[in-house]
DNA sequence: CGGCATCCATTTTGATACTG
DNA sequence: CAGTATCAAAATGGATGCCG
C-alpha cells in the first residue's frame, strides 16, 4: 500500500475519492472482478477482458500492485506458474463489486449483443449477490458447472456460498452449458427443464439438484434498493 | 435511460460492466456523491469537484441525465432556479458509494495533505455509513452541522439516519465548526470536549448531545470487510 | 453572474507490432 | 507466454468566450 496514484488523483480528503483514486481508472474493477474468483495468469486476463490493449493490463497490474490490491504469486509445483491475486485488502473490494453489479443489473434486460462479450467469471461471481440463503436453508451441496472450456465451483452450505474458478472435490452434480444457457438460466429467460430436454444443458447427478441450484441463485427480477 | 454510452463501453454482457458503463468515468461517481445529499446547482457541483473542467461537467451532466440517473428540475417558487437532481435509478447507487466509501476509508490514515480540497458533503454523507443504530436506540435527535458556509440536517431515530444540505427543521443541537475539526472528531483524532473548550466548535444545545453525536457517528477504525 | 460552448496542450487509451 | 514499443485516436484539464 502506498500514496495514491500520485498520477491523476482526485485530491480530496475524502474516503470515496482515495477509493476510486485506487480502483476509479478504466478496467480496474473488471480486473478485480476477475480475481475475486481466484488467482489468474496474464493471458487469462488479457482473454477476459477483451478490447484492454496488452500495455495497459501491465500498467493496471502495476497501479494494483503498489495500491497493495493485488499481488503476485508463484503457484506451487508443479504448476510453478506466476499469476496475480487479490491481497486481503484487494478482497475487501468484493462488496463494491457486488453493489455495482446489483445496481448494474438494472440494464440487463435484453439478450446480449452480437458485439458483446459473455464473461463466464462475471457469472460465477454474481451467484455470490444472487444466492437466497432462505431457499437452501439446511442444505449442503457442492456444484460443478462448466461453461465452454472453463470448470468453476460453487459451494452451498449454512446459508453461505463460495464460488471460484477450478476443479470442485466431490460435487453433488455437474452442470455442463455454454454461457448463453447458464445466463438465461439466471435471468429466467429459460428453463432447467426445458434446456435439459433440448440438449442445450447436460448434467450428470440428480436433475432436482439442477432445480435446486436454479431455484436458489435466480435473479430476483427487480429487486429493490437494498443493500450489498 | 438508454443504451450504455456508447462512446466507450466494455461491450461486455455482465451487469457489473454495465454499471460501470454509465457511472464508471471519471468524476461520475464524485458527482453523485454531492447529488445524494440533495438537489444541486452547476455552480455547487462545479465549486464542490475542484480540477474538474465545467465542458467536462457538463459532458457527465449529459450522460448522467441521458442513463436516467440524473434529472433537471425547477425548485418550486420562490426559490425557482434549475438544479440537478437525483432520479430514483440514481438514488439507488447509494450502497456503491458507501460500499467505495468503506473500502476507501483504509487509506485515511493521515492529516489532509495541503493540495487536497475537505469536501463538507463527503463527511455528511459518510455519517449514513458511520451511523450505529446500536448507540442510538431509542433516541430521536435533529442535529444542525454548520461547516464554514454551509448547512446540514442530520435526522436519527428509529435506528435510521437521514443526511441532508439545508437547514433542519426545529433541531435539538446545532453544531458549528470547520470542516477539519469535524473531520477530526469522526476520525478520532479529536475529542469533542476539548474542541468546545478550545473553541474550534461552537454549539447551541445540550453539550450531551454533541457527546451523543460523535458516540453515534465515529468511524469504527479497522473494521473488517463486512457489507455495507 | 450562471450555465455552458470553444479552443488547445497534455494524458490516456486502443490497436498493432515486436521481443526475451 | 508475458509482457514492451510505437503510434494514432480519444479523453481530460485549463483557459477563455459567449449569451441570457
Amino acid at each position: 500500500m502506498r500514496a495514491p496514484a500520485a498520477r491523476r488523483s482526485y485530491r480530496q480528503y475524502c474516503a470515496i475519492a482515495y477509493g476510486l483514486d485506487f480502483i476509479g481508472e478504466r478496467w480496474a474493477l473488471l480486473i478485480v472482478r476477475e480475481l475475486l474468483l481466484g488467482p489468474k495468469r496474464f493471458k487469462d486476463l488479457f482473454e477476459a477482458l477483451p478490447g484492454i490493449a496488452s500495455n495497459l493490463l501491465t500498467q493496471r497490474l502495476r497501479d494494483l500492485e503498489l495500491a497493495g490490491v493485488v499481488e503476485r504469486a508463484v503457484l506451487p509445483p508443479p504448476a510453478g506458474i506466476a499469476v496475480y491475486k487479490l491481497t486481503s485488502l484487494g478482497e475487501e473490494l468484493e462488496p463494491v463489486v457486488r453493489a455495482i453489479s446489483r445496481w448494474g443489473s438494472h440494464f440487463v434486460t435484453r439478450e446480449p449483443r452480437k458485439d458483446e462479450s459473455i464473461p463466464p467469471n462475471a457469472y460465477m461471481f454474481a451467484l455470490r449477490s444472487t444466492f437466497r440463503p432462505e431457499e437452501a436453508a439446511g442444505l449442503a451441496r457442492t456444484f460443478e458447472v462448466q461453461l465452454g472450456e472453463r470448470v468453476f465451483g460453487v459451494h452451498i452450505e449454512e446459508g453461505r456460498c463460495t464460488t471460484w474458478e477450478g476443479l470442485p472435490d466431490n460435487p453433488d452434480i455437474s452442470i455442463t452449458t455454454d454461457v448463453r444457457t447458464f445466463s438465461g438460466l439466471l435471468w429466467h429467460r429459460l428453463k432447467p427443464r426445458q434446456s435439459l430436454a433440448r440438449g442445450k444443458l447436460v448434467i450428470s447427478g440428480d436433475p432436482a439438484d439442477l432445480d435446486l441450484f436454479v431455484r436458489v441463485f435466480t435473479h430476483r427480477l427487480s429487486a429493490g434498493p437494498g443493500q450489498t
